[in-house]
DNA sequence: CACAGAATAGAACGAACGTTCTACAGCGAG
DNA sequence: CTCGCTGTAGAACGTTCGTTCTATTCTGTG
């Protein structure tokens, strides 16, 4: 992994979990193993401009997830309750500290950073684009398959929210039963 | 509204549309028309104390609006509209900045700052009684019950956020209306 | 009127922030 | 060998942060 990746990713672990506030820069640095000039080299107009490359990046690789998840499952309905049984052990693997890749920037950068709020606004259309196409190949109409899709990335989003608040992962996997149910 | 109030208040707002990381102890002090000598008099532990205290607050007014929305309302699934209809028009009303008002903190705060996290997840614990205490009434089984509400809030919050990011609420009346489905 | 405690005023502080700057190393092309 | 470009090193900068401190004002009580 070169310099620009490793500054990438560091970004976006830590605004998964402390959030673009409360991500230092000099910490950052340290994560990466790189220096200020580097940083600078790579994304010259700072911070801001590496926490929306790194909420798109990390966006576009859970889309890809979820449209491999999507084309190998066996329904949609089968392929949303893997997508929240991922979220369930990071959830737990990390102490609650992991939840949804880009829910904790989406929300705390929205009315802040239109940069992040933009990416994050696109990320979540993508996750409805896949689950919305995916309902339609199973026979919903267009608008029904869209309000769905819509439903269940919100829902996912809550439960991601709610269980990282009260450390309890149960909110996932209940919230998940009510979103099979509409998407069977 | 004396000079705690104001803090508070000031608080509550900014992080509800800021954030904790981003908001700032002097354009808070500005906003609530005090100074930092007046501020740690009230609030000796500072900006934590002050944010723990600001969603506990908020918390406990929106859980007393929810509960008095339920007795009023003629059955849960009713009540449950009136909310997110309440949450539609804040967010129009405010250009999209205002969301739930403790849904930002709750994310943001959850592995950084305990304090804060406690009494999100307090709040959060306060609407699921709330709404499953509705719902006992209405003759369902303690664990459906709890398991919907669960479910309500989850799928509440999630709305909030997207709609939040994408700056368009046909998120929220969309999941209301699948919720709507459950609780009925 | 005197006094004590609560509350406020606002300057000052050290630390931490994101950023800038100059110097230098690595490396492929001519 | 050297030129030019990409990338790195890391000290230094000015700003802003949350907080502290001392002095002063307000307020209720005897």
């Amino acid at each position: 992994m070169d310099t620009r990746e490793r500054l990438v990713e560091a970004m976006s672990t830590s605004m998964r979990r402390r959030g673009y506030g409360s991500t230092a820069m000099k910490d950052l640095l340290i994560e990466a193993d790189a220096t200020a000039g580097s940083m600078y080299h790579h994304f010259p107009d700072g911070k801001e401009q590496l926490a929306s490359i790194a909420v798109m990046e990390v966006g576009r690789a859970s889309t890809d997830s979820l449209i491999d998840i999507i084309e190998q499952a066996p329904s949609i309905a089968e392929a949303t309750a893997e997508f929240y049984g991922a979220l369930i052990e990071d959830m737990e693997s990390s102490e609650f500290r992991y939840g949804c890749p880009i829910g904790v920037p989406a929300t705390e950068a929205a009315s802040v950073l239109e940069g992040v709020r933009e990416a994050g606004a696109l990320v979540f259309g993508s996750w409805v684009d896949a689950i919305a196409d995916g309902l339609e190949r199973e026979g919903w109409t267009p608008e029904e398959a869209r309000r769905a899709a819509q439903f269940s990335v919100a829902a996912y989003e809550g439960a991601s929210t709610l269980a990282r608040a009260t450390r309890d992962s149960s909110y996932i996997s209940h919230t998940l039963e009510y979103v099979r149910a509409v998407l069977t």
